[in-house]
DNA sequence: ACTAATTTGGTACGCTTGTACCAGATTGAG
DNA sequence: CTCAATCTGGTACAAGCGTACCAAATTAGT
């Protein structure tokens, strides 16, 4: 349901943006409405009245998360000098763009980008959402590679994405995880073969 | 705990294969004691005799799933003609050795190679068994490239495993996922590139 | 200000979960 | 055969879950 008042506007974000925090410490299995309701300060029935039920929760806040990450690579992109991108900085802009900015928390930011791609397999709601914000993703990698100077196809951008995905997610069973290193190094070779 | 008589070693492998069953079906979440006894057929109190926690259970699972898996790969790899590796035929059994078989239900067996890859990610306990797999299987085709008369080295084979993963975990999100035509598409391109 | 719509929040229900318990049956060793 | 070790299977429990309910409080429209 939606909310009417201005008041219960703002309450529901609430319950969004928690709803997506707990989706980033935790992965899915840890939206659930009780960890909702109270990490947003609210009460339990608040959950259940601002959204029919929790999957409408889930994807809220899987839309809440991705939208911010597209904002973020906008402004990235907005940003770009085109004379800074010199191949390594280049490549860390890639980076950045498919597995956010890096930081000492790595691995667990980067899991959750795969665990939702993943999730779609059994969860096929989340689908549509998903097509949405993956399309954004890949035009976005498109007009950076344009605005960078180095020009490349809709096909060619395809591949440098799965290379890195790939990377990843077999990079994800390390002892000690460290996927951006295992796909900077995919990339690289890619990137620079001569 | 491990059976010390024959019977109970039958019906702890039992408990495993059920568990297996349930993990191909339905993923992790889908072992929980309960639906393991009754795939097996056995009282619930036979799944913590024999396992002292539930994630004993799900690595025994696991483990019983792979080498069913690798055992395929190296029957592959003995029966393999060299004469008969001609381009398309060869990426099939790339894709074979890295997806499984070909079948109708295609993506759902898929979908696990790739769900526990990423569930590795939050359960730490499950990356030594995953690591040992996962090394077994790029070794398998270090192994059938250089038997199909296409030696690679090791870092190519890392680049197509890379290319395959990301281009099926991409697939996922498609409205009804063909991740394998996704990933014969991207092995193609890389691997006849003229 | 008054009434109807909306929001609130406490509570409860029915279900599933992992795990523990234990009296009785079965098995293997001497 | 005997007896201790092993195994069996029914039952119970506390915790957590999604969801429903509803009287009271708040807000919006007139």
């Amino acid at each position: 349901m939606t909310a009417a008042t201005p008041k219960g506007e703002r309450r529901r974000q609430a319950l969004v943006e928690a709803a997506a925090s707990l989706l980033a410490d935790g992965g899915f299995d840890a939206i659930r409405h009780r960890a909702v309701a109270e990490r947003a300060g609210l009460p339990l029935a608040s959950t259940t009245y601002y959204f029919d039920s929790l999957d409408e929760l889930v994807i809220a806040a899987l839309e809440f998360h991705g939208n911010a990450e597209l904002a973020y690579g906008k402004a990235r992109l907005d940003e770009l000098d085109p004379r800074e991108c010199g191949g390594d900085a280049f490549i860390e802009l890639v980076l950045d763009l498919l597995l956010g900015p890096s930081g000492e928390r790595d691995a667990e930011a980067v899991l959750l980008r795969y665990e939702r791609l993943v999730a779609t397999g059994r969860r096929p709601y989340l689908r549509p959402l998903m097509r949405r914000m993956s399309g954004e993703l890949h035009a976005l990698l498109f007009d950076i590679f344009a605005r960078a100077g180095q020009p490349v196809g809709r096909e060619r951008v395809e591949e440098l994405i799965a290379l890195v995905d790939g990377a990843v997610v077999n990079a994800l069973i390390e002892i000690s995880p460290d996927p951006r290193a295992a796909a900077r190094r995919m990339l690289s070779k890619s990137m620079q073969p001569r």
